[in-house]
DNA sequence: TAAATAGTGTCTGTGAGACACTATTGG
DNA sequence: CCAATAGTGTCTCACAGACACTATTTA
């Protein structure tokens, strides 16, 4: 493409040939995955964890993730490892945000690029593929996955699964730092129960879930979480278990109305077990 | 910590005292920062940009930004590239994205995690000691540093520089793609003029700008874009420059009150040459 | 048939958008 | 002194917040 010399008197083509990757800067890259759906009677969120089977934080539950590959960008890495840790595929996935601290992780410089990823079904059979892939190839530590119950109120943030007996739990609180001549609000938090979550996970599932409650309101990402048809009741209930305030249900409908079409027909609201229209997203425009 | 042996019957700190990272999926990565400022007379953004005068993109300009280092996060390295390309500390600087292609760097994999960095002065003495500096160490194949005009239009983004002789545009286009149920728009850049921008540059200052934008009417950003006391017609013609509209006076005015603080003086608007009153950012809660 | 929920009508306050007007200021 | 800009008053409209009411459904 050029021909132009550098200081070396090389082109471009005898620097690329001679070029070797320095080695003390180079961390490892991961994608690492939030994966949020609600529960089937829409009265709690869920977040799918996996357990490590392997050092650090063995037999810790975390964010499924894994490794980028040399040949995928960062984006196909998270889809990758949704599709093989769940069989989930064209579910919404978007980069957050990507954390870089030297020693957040304890074998090696590890950076993790963040994604969230919304699903509409957080049954157990979604889950049945997980533990077999995980186990069977390196899926770089998996020995079980599992959907969490989510809560989280002003103060603290749990994990929760009855089944397996586990409870994970810490407290959070609003601190506030400066950037460049403004005031910026950060989540901190602290560890409170014995259970702890790997690496800084716990601070990638606050700032996604900030992202999300941030956007929830003014997009259309809540339809990722609800199935094809649906009634506004349902649609409510997921609005208010995500936002963590009730809303009214003329204003909401009003909201709504511009992004969903009537189907004519009329279905049992889940959430509340009464018939009700039932709806459907409206892609085109608004 | 914990005294729990793994599947090769390892504990924690002798799994760690073995481990040896992987090479194949050590990508290097850098930090590139977006450096925005308002021209003097606030008609123009301007933007930093820096010559390279290493392969690959010799001679082209480009973001100026460097290598994450191993004892530093993300952040610190934008904050350190910062003070060493421009001597300011204490800027605005926010993490937008990160960019995974993984071709986007030909010498070899480079992940770069884009910041936005806001700046009130954007006077060629604050670069006096860029090129200097620039030239001095190995700050990643810097030759020269520039402030450019930076204007957005429907259709267009360009980059000028009058005194370098330097243009440099693309036209950009909105186009659609689905996540998961719902349809998200990006805009795609094509070079139009002969001069192109080094790496994916464009793709990130398009990025970063329309964050700024979205973000710009519901924040205080813009008062890292003003000096220390201000005109309410200049901070006007501020938000009129970043959001590429006019405002109507009075409702800017009811807008942004709540924000500032008169200092009871009054000083002359750079935008206008006209006596008005003093203005100074009220960092108080609202 | 009674309690609960679906679904609609309407009042209020807030804030952006839009003009019109008076008061200052620079040339 | 006059053209341009600073600065204020106020009308409109869209929309979120808030209640009240009727219709339908389940138990």
């Amino acid at each position: 493409m050029t021909q132009k010399k550098d200081k070396n008197g090389l082109t471009e083509k005898e620097f690329l040939k001679e070029y070797k990757a320095g080695d003390y800067d180079r961390p490892s890259v991961t994608a690492d995955i939030l994966v949020l759906g609600a529960s089937a009677d829409l009265r709690t969120l869920k977040i799918l964890l996996v357990k490590r089977d392997e050092h650090p934080y063995l037999d810790r539950w975390a964010l499924p993730g894994g490794f980028v590959h040399g040949d995928e960008t960062a984006f196909q890495a998270a889809q990758r490892k949704l599709s093989n840790e769940t069989g989930l595929e064209g579910v919404y996935l978007d980069q957050i945000y990507t954390f870089t601290r030297p020693d957040r992780d304890p074998r090696t410089r590890v950076m993790t690029i963040a994604y969230l990823a919304l699903v509409s079904d957080t049954s157990d059979d979604m889950l049945r593929g997980v533990t077999c892939a995980g186990l069977g190839e390196a899926t770089g530590g998996v020995r079980d996955a599992a959907w969490f119950d989510l809560v989280i109120d002003q103060g603290s943030i749990s994990f929760t699964n009855a089944e397996r007996n586990v409870s994970i739990e810490y407290s959070i609180e609003n601190k506030r730092f400066k950037n460049g001549r403004i005031f910026y609000e950060n989540w901190v938090s602290s560890l409170k129960s014995k259970e702890e979550l790997a690496f800084d996970h716990i601070e990638i599932i606050i700032e996604s879930f900030i992202k999300l409650k941030a956007e929830f309101e003014h997009t259309d990402l809540a339809f990722n979480m609800m199935g094809d048809t649906f009634t506004l009741p349902d649609l409510q209930a997921l609005y208010e278990l995500v936002l963590g305030k009730k809303l009214y249900k003329t204003n909401f409908r009003a909201m709504v109305a511009p992004k969903v079409d009537a189907t004519g027909a009329k279905m049992k609201s889940i959430s509340s077990n009464k018939m009700s229209a039932e709806y459907r997203y409206k892609e085109a425009a608004h």
